[in-house]
DNA sequence: AAGTGGTCTAGACCACGCA
DNA sequence: GCGTGGTCTAGACCACTTG
């Protein structure tokens, strides 16, 4: 009972959305009769709304009341952060991560200007490749700063990173910056990846940062073309 | 004095951290000063902090205060909804668009499906192709529900039909599901693009939802990969 | 006119960071 | 202990939709 009170209605809602005990294109039941419901004041479920707003649930409409979307065909929710392996269990497929490269390394110039490293800082250097039903896709170089992950092993990466970092270190992941390119793919690329003749790789540039702010990650993920899809719910600005 | 005081002061604020009067890696004053200084209440300031770490601009941290984020390389906010003549303006480039089809015409069984059209609704179909600095680069595809725009002109859509539905229409576009694809090109792209022998296509497919959440166009817009970028900021939901 | 969501207020208490 | 942001409350008034 110690949770948010704003944050467990939201995961109500979206609970019974998911199961269809609310059914899309309903309506909600009406602010006031939700602080009845949920015996709270109304900003706070004000507050639960606007995250099912915000994830693409339900549409607010003024004078009208909460609009249940039609959610069923979201099925590969990439939008935000989610890393592969979590990824990977969602979608069900069988996934199997190479680590190709692991090593604690003195950063190119190239590198030091993208994580912002000062002198004599240190990085974790990795290269995983992932194979999805027996192709290998994807190949992920991950650049670390040392200052913030001290300690990493293979076998962690073979897992998840994130997962070490937010379980067992108890650093919390906070936002990210990402870029969408496509490039030819390098030397490198044809080496690790089953690329079948595909003559471009689609680049994901992260930048992740933890919560104080601090850019502690640079990750290229290249993905083989046929195989690459990115879904997207965005609301317009006015 | 009639707009909404959050709203207010968020601009306010972006403006002031755009200019430079805000630094970054800095605080902002804390919310009690901010209180003070807007003269208004806490909540409706914390609306306006909200708005600005959802767009990248802070990182709020408890018990220390709102972090001024280093948002200069944030150059092409391609996040969210924007209209490709709203991104040519931004980037300052010189861009021509082409209506190379413009047509009302009845739906095929595919569009219908994606449109979630009722029988006899009629679309509008255009293709445009859009050139940039002398290259044609872009071909967007669109199909757009005549129940909800009766009428539209060759003339608009050179021009930008975001602009005709919001501006003189009065309608407003809420918000867009889009996915992101690679194909490889078809002969119709051949034709349109200066492709120069890119094997590969991008592909952004773009369900747009007006505010009363009715589905009232698709797009399919075609990029010359060496010429696709994406940016995006996510914040990561624990 | 009644019911809905949108904004704003003034105040309370809690959790966290820091000296 | 103090200042910070995070949550929650109870109530007000406004704007919009519908009958």
């Amino acid at each position: 009972m110690r949770e948010n009170k704003f944050k467990q209605i939201y995961s109500q809602l979206v609970s019974d959305i998911q199961k269809g005990n609310i059914q899309p294109n309903s309506f909600l039941p009406s602010e006031h009769e939700l602080v009845e419901q949920f015996q709270t004041s109304r900003e706070t479920i004000r507050k639960a709304l606007k995250l099912l707003s915000e994830h693409g649930y339900i549409q607010k409409m003024q004078g009208k009341g909460s609009l249940v979307l039609d959610v069923k065909r979201m099925d590969f929710p990439v939008s935000g952060l989610v890393s592969f392996k979590e990824l990977a269990v969602k979608m069900g497929k069988e996934t199997i991560t190479y680590v190709e490269h692991f090593s604690e390394t003195v950063p190119s110039k190239e590198i030091a200007e993208q994580l912002k490293l000062k002198a004599d800082e240190l990085i974790w250097e990795i290269v995983r490749v992932r194979e999805i039903d027996g192709e290998r896709i994807i190949v992920d170089k991950d650049f670390i700063n040392k200052t913030y992950i001290p300690s990493l092993t293979k076998t962690i990466c073979e897992q998840s990173i994130y997962e070490y970092i937010e379980n067992d270190l108890g650093l919390t992941i906070s936002f990210a910056r990402k870029e969408f390119t496509v490039e030819e793919p390098t030397n490198e690329d044809q080496r690790y990846l089953d690329l079948e003749g595909h003559c471009n790789i689609v680049v994901v540039k992260n930048y992740v940062y933890l919560e104080d702010a601090s850019l502690f990650q640079f990750t290229e993920s290249r993905h083989r073309p046929d195989k690459f899809r990115f879904v997207d719910f965005a609301r317009r600005s006015h």
